[in-house]
This record gives structure tokens, sequence and C-alpha cells, in this order.
DNA sequence: TATTGTTACTAACTAATAGTAAGCGAATAT
DNA sequence: ATATTCGCTTACTATTAGTTAGTAACAATA
């Protein structure tokens, strides 16, 4: 035990004492960051998938889009993969999903208020990315192993 | 064939020219979101996995961070998960991994300066997060099928 | 001396998620 | 009759995340 070799020259009440502290010190840091509580993962579990932002992107460009649009404007994503993605956006929110009964069957896309609102950070992701995708992909290049 | 229909009262030859330049136009926004051209995708590709963004978080709050440290600071991240999302992170030139040559062997992880300059954009989102998670919640809630 | 504890990992596995390929329905066009 | 359209599902495979057990190299304790 490296933690009470450390502590030999204070009493055992002390000793104690600093122990609960420490503890309760880490009991309320980590309901900052568990699951539960923290609403940044809440919210980017879901946003931070492999499709999401970038079709909120796309929808914060055009007024609306139907869905081949986007399968075609995403070239690399699956029908599924769309399909579940807008679902999940609309479910959060973030997305309109308006059903015309025709046939063949339309579906519009747009983006709503909310994700308007979360569009500029975003935005701002983005042009970080761009600035330092270089220094980025340097990097990547040097590390080995 | 839907689009035919539309055109039969305009000649063969301007059919053709509207169909090569809706393909051009079409080509040229592809490459805007692809994946080798977009760099949103390229950077948010890595940083937009479960754990990376969170470990930026807990690394600018604080100077420095042992494994070990970080690994109870985050309550349900695995250890492997953890050495994983730090190796990625490094390799970005995103976090700094410095190695003392000890028993028990000891490593510090921190935000390198690329890394801080990221953190205000993720900061900002998750403000956002915290500032709309019950609408989203809501919005979860009311969502079926 | 033997045993247990410490740290920051890896290896080998399983569970969960992402992605593929095919098909569907209901109407229209050939 | 057959092919095509659109926005999906369904059933499958591939990839990724996560679990559990173990490692080295020593320190402290019994």
């Amino acid at each position: 035990m490296y933690k009470k070799a450390l502590l030999t020259t204070v009493t055992e009440f002390e000793v104690i004492n600093v122990e609960n502290h420490k503890i309760m010190e880490e009991e309320k840091r980590k309901k900052n960051w568990n699951n539960v509580n923290c609403p940044v993962r809440t919210v980017l579990d879901r946003i931070g998938d492999k499709w999401s932002i970038l079709i909120l992107l796309i929808l914060g460009d055009t007024e609306k889009m139907r869905f081949n649009q986007l399968n075609k404007e995403i070239e690399d994503i699956s029908q599924k993969m769309l399909t579940v993605t807008l679902r999940s956006l609309e479910a959060d929110g973030l997305v309109n999903r308006i059903i015309f009964p025709e046939v063949p069957p339309r579906v519009e896309y747009n983006i709503t208020e909310l994700g308007k609102s979360l569009l500029p950070h975003i935005k701002a992701l983005s042009e970080w990315a761009k600035n330092n995708l270089e220094t980025i992909q340097e990097s990547r290049e040097k590390y080995v192993s």
C-alpha cells in the first residue's frame, strides 16, 4: 500500500477524514461524467454517429430534400443507414419528415428550428476541421505503432 | 420514366443538354460530401466516436491526468477503449502521452495546443446539449414507431 | 519466503452496431 | 406483360465496441 506509507506521520483519525473527503470528492466528480447525468453524452451519443452531422449540414444548406436526393448527395451511405439516421434525427426533433401519400411515394425532409440552432456549432466544428486538417493528417502520418 | 414525361415538349437535343448539365452539377456537389474530400468527415470520423470528446473535455479541465484517473473519471469506459481512444487522440495530435519509466508504471496525458483550440467548439456543443436536453428528451418520448 | 498489491497496458473473446443485398407495394410507362 | 419509380424493410454479413482475464516488474506486508 503506497498511500499508507505516505501517511505514517498523521493520526488514524486524520487518515480516516482525509480518506472520506477524497471518496466524497470522487463521487461528486463521477456524477458529472456518467451516462445518466451528463448532457453532452446524452446528445452526442446520438449526434456523434457516422452520418447525423453530415445530414444536418446538408439539410441546413437546402430548404428541403427528398430521400433519394440525400442518398445521392451522400455517395457512400446505404439506404438503410439513411433511413435509420433520419428517423433518429426526427425522433430528437432535429428534422421534420413530411410524407406525401403519392405513388411512387414522396417523403421530404427539412431541418427544424432546433436543428437550425445546432447548426452554427456544427459548422464551427466543421471550420475547425477544415483549418486543421493538414496538421492532423501530418500528425497521423508521423505516429507509428 | 417520369422525367421524360415532363420533357415531351422539348427536342431530343435539349433533353440531352439538360441531362448533361444535371449530371455535371451532381458530380460537383458529390465531391463536397464524399469521404475523401470532406474535411468534416475526416476529422469527425475520429472525434465522433463514443469516448474522444468526453476525454478531451476532461483533459481540458485538468492540467494532466494519469491513465487510472481517467478510467475512474469515466465510470463506464473499459481499459481497452480508454487505451484505444487515447492512442487515437495522440495520433491526431490532440493529446500528449508522457511515459515515466517507473515501477509501477506511470503514464500522464494532457491536452495539446491543437486539442485546446478544438475545445471551445466542443464546449459550445456541450452547452447546446445542456440547454436543449429537455426538449430533445421530450421529443424522443413523443416519437413512436 | 510467499503472497498480495500496484499500474498501464495487451490478447482473446463476445456483444452490439454498421453496412449490404435483395425484395416490396402500388401505380405508371412501354 | 414487363419494367420502372420511391422510400422504405428484412435478413444477412462485416466491422467495431466492450468484457474478462492475463502480463511485467517491482513494493509492501505476513
